[in-house]
DNA sequence: CGATTCTTTGATTTCAATCAAATTAAGTGG
DNA sequence: CCACTTAATTTGATTGAAATCAAAGAATCG
């Protein structure tokens, strides 16, 4: 599983928090970490258990959700490259971290990461700039999920991918593939799997959207679409 | 408006993030702000607007939230004295933030408020845990957003309510007077005003909680109540 | 190719939204 | 301090949208 630790060849070097480093800072930290794969489906963090990794999410998605006495998973967050993964400060694990598909993590010690936060200012705002992020994206999935319609749900989280799946920040991606299942997606909106599943549907039927195989969806008309999330 | 800036008798000082800082570091912020009261329904930042504050909230409560472009209000966060108003890094305010409740703030011009953080470490290591704990805060709204049944979010906000009430983290406050009106609390939820009234009144008719006037609740069983989050 | 998972489709029920109005509380100014 | 205005809450009747129940149709994987 292990692979060794090079930020040479890492595709989010420049992104995630430890770009923040001068060179000697990053290989020290480098150090105490190492990257791991992992295949869709693995379970990454366990709610309840010791906290004792931070991670940089390197390649491939992952949901940060809880799982209630009754065993409904709830989705609270997604994660995408150079995003972290897990809590500092947290003695315990708060949630749990899934794979949405197969990737890599650059995991560290959580007290050593937390250490090396107090020591380096400029590693802390980063950190800090990125958790802010965090925490932007969760209120803008209340906002989502409060939204009373399951169309604007629907509408609302498809708009969000296209975003999230353009390279470019001030313009969506027409085409992209979900990167949530049926269900998933459901868990995230709070919905059924057969209300997200009819809503496509009709989304289709309304030459908003096109839906090409299970996961690709081409956004045929984002300003109709766009107004259905109102 | 402002008062004399003086940390002696602020009642958060030791809570709040500044608390980090020693005495010349933190008497140095404090020249830089001010404290400012504020009374019900004041609308202390609005969205779109260039960010310039960043606060500590002293006293008081109140609620960020967003507008759409129908008018129609989504609340997305409360904030509690000690808590922060305004979000670090971002060139214009993401939300509205409105007083629930007469208070008092500690505001700081953005800039120099980063500055600080950028040249204090231990400053920037406590507002990271703040925004931690508040993205926390965020994902624990999110789960309870999006239980399907208005009664299970009905008894999660009051249970939540009952645990901020409390002065200690381990048990919850068993009598307390809710900081939201129906209306504020259907728009927490995603839900309407008679919702909410209907499942208040239904959950007294049970025997779980005690209505004390409009704002008043008394918690009778936390159990069943815990039992109807599911 | 069989087994499993994921998705779609259909019929029915239910719970919350909506529409409408009465009631209670809270200010406001005389 | 009281009548009056205004806002907040409760209550009732009805509608409607999504959940639920049930099953068929694709896709994926050994």
């Amino acid at each position: 599983m292990a692979v060794p630790e090079t930020c040479a060849d890492c595709p989010v070097a420049d992104r995630a928090v430890c770009a923040s480093l001068d060179e000697s800072d990053r290989s020290a930290l480098a150090k105490l970490g190492h990257r791991r794969r992992f295949r869709r489906g693995d379970t990454l963090v366990r709610a309840d258990e010791p906290n004792l990794v931070a991670a940089t999410l390197v390649s491939g998605a992952a949901k940060i959700s809880n799982i209630d006495a009754d065993g409904v998973e709830r989705i609270v967050a997604l994660v995408h490259p150079a995003g972290l993964l897990g809590q500092c400060f947290a003695p315990r694990n708060p949630h749990f971290v899934t794979a949405l598909s197969d990737g890599e993590a650059c995991l560290f010690p959580r007290d050593r990461f937390e250490t090396a936060i107090a020591a380096h200012p400029a590693l802390a705002t980063r950190v800090l700039a990125e958790t802010v992020r965090e925490l932007e994206e969760s209120r803008m999935l209340i906002d989502m999920i409060g939204k009373r319609s399951a169309t604007a749900r629907v509408a609302a989280l498809l708009l969000a991918f296209a975003r999230a799946a353009s390279a470019s920040p001030c313009h969506d991606a027409v085409r992209f593939d979900l990167p949530l299942t049926r269900g998933d997606m459901a868990q995230l909106l709070g919905l059924t799997i057969e209300t997200v599943s009819r809503q496509l549907v009709a989304l289709e039927q309304d030459g908003l959207i096109a839906r090409e195989g299970r996961r690709g969806i081409a956004i045929r008309d984002p300003d109709a679409l766009a107004a259905r999330v109102a």
